[in-house]
DNA sequence: AATATAGTGTGTATTTTTTACACTAAGTAA
DNA sequence: TTACTTAGTGTAAAAAATACACACTATATT
């Protein structure tokens, strides 16, 4: 088939913005090149599109190849075309972010070889990043600020068992910006995903709060429907 | 360059929907492919992105070449990356849509050899498809509409001046629901992006309508903020 | 001249949503 | 027991969204 098509423009890659609440710090996960371009330098995750993989599934590998995780919702928010964005050649790339809970256990996989190690970076500290990442980045995270108002993706950054507070601060990491307590969990328990716990929160030195949990079924009724902060 | 990066993955192409409003109903451009595959089907305008151009500007020399047209806002809303999208090969596009005002006076330009001829055509009444274009304009659709609700891009379909009865009826096609006259009026007015004219609307066998213009400067102070139907 | 027709243009009351704002309760640690 | 720290709660005011109906005006028709 492909005698008829061959029209090199471009070779197509994948680069994802995998964000992380940790430690009370929104990050991204980002790799350490050990290749040229850019050898040394931190960039995004990514990789070239494989001939037999839809670009969905390319970004799910890339995430897979990194920390091992499956089956996690991501979503593709913009591709990056300019001609020149990479040196060595013709590169049109596609970028994805997710949402990952960082359980402790859930350690990074061995990266592959392209990269010499992966890390998670707070947001506010990013390096220099290679090729046009800084871009990709800021446009992944206007995205979600946009995203968050209208859908309770924000849980997906959590624990499956967390406090109200711990919502609300990931609220503020990603909106950068402070919202009023009350307010915030009157709208946020108005969308009915939450289940609230016989349970309280442990080992705080300090008055416990009870602990949610977020309820798929409902969350799932809730795409479509519009809602805001 | 080229020697370093040449894994060939597939080829990158644009496709485009284009809306327009006419005779009080929504349309969009389709050509009618005169090549394989798909010879003879009714297509999105689309094309392979250049070596030697962005994506961006693919997509707006696509829409010169079929309309003359240049200057238009064009936005790009997704890539579909599945494998077998293509018959004869592996090909990647990326979508963009964009809202243009049919003058009268506007006739298509000749379209370019890859097809026989294009049309402007009721987005109720479209005809069956090439490759995945129906899922591709769906797609455009659905983000219009989520569009047209926070910002006011429905302008770009109307002459330069044009009734509050207009508007209305463009955001209800759009939308595909029937909206409050009075209602409406106060929210679009509300804008502050419209002026109104010391005119009327002429050739009309009732009482004629007030005509308005559209304020560029206060639209574009509008992006940002957010604003809702 | 009178009338039919078809779309224009307008206001108010009700409900819902958003915002602003401050204190008491509970648990831990000293 | 006290001091400290975070959890948890309600209400009033303002703003936004919704529901709803009739008189006006220009033309065409008789």
């Amino acid at each position: 088939m492909k005698e008829v098509l061959p029209v090199f423009n471009s070779a197509v890659s994948i680069d994802c913005v995998l964000f992380g609440f940790d430690a009370g710090e929104l990050k991204i996960l980002l790799i350490e090149r050990n290749e040229e371009p850019y050898k040394d330098w931190w960039a995004l995750p990514g990789n070239l599109v494989g001939e037999e993989e839809s670009v969905d599934q390319s970004a799910s590998r890339i995430l897979h190849e990194l920390t091992g995780l499956s089956n996690i919702y991501m979503e593709q928010y913009y591709t990056f075309g300019e001609v020149k964005r990479h040196p060595q050649g013709r590169v049109i790339t596609v970028a994805y972010y997710a949402m990952l809970r960082l359980g402790g256990d859930k350690a990074l996989k061995p990266v592959s070889n392209y990269a010499k190690r992966a890390q998670w970076v707070n947001i506010k500290e990013l390096p220099k990043l290679a090729f046009d990442h800084q871009y990709i980045f800021d446009k992944g995270l206007e995205k979600i600020k946009r995203r968050i108002k209208h859908l309770p993706i924000a849980f997906e950054l959590l624990p499956e068992k967390f406090t109200l507070t711990q919502v609300q601060n990931v609220y503020e990491l990603i909106l950068g910006k402070k919202l009023d307590k009350r307010n915030f969990r009157k709208k946020i328990l108005s969308f009915g995903v939450l289940k609230e716990l016989n349970e309280k929160q442990k080992g705080v030195s300090f008055r416990a709060a009870t602990l949610y949990k977020f309820d798929k079924r409902k969350y799932a009724k809730l795409f479509g429907k519009e809602i805001s902060f």
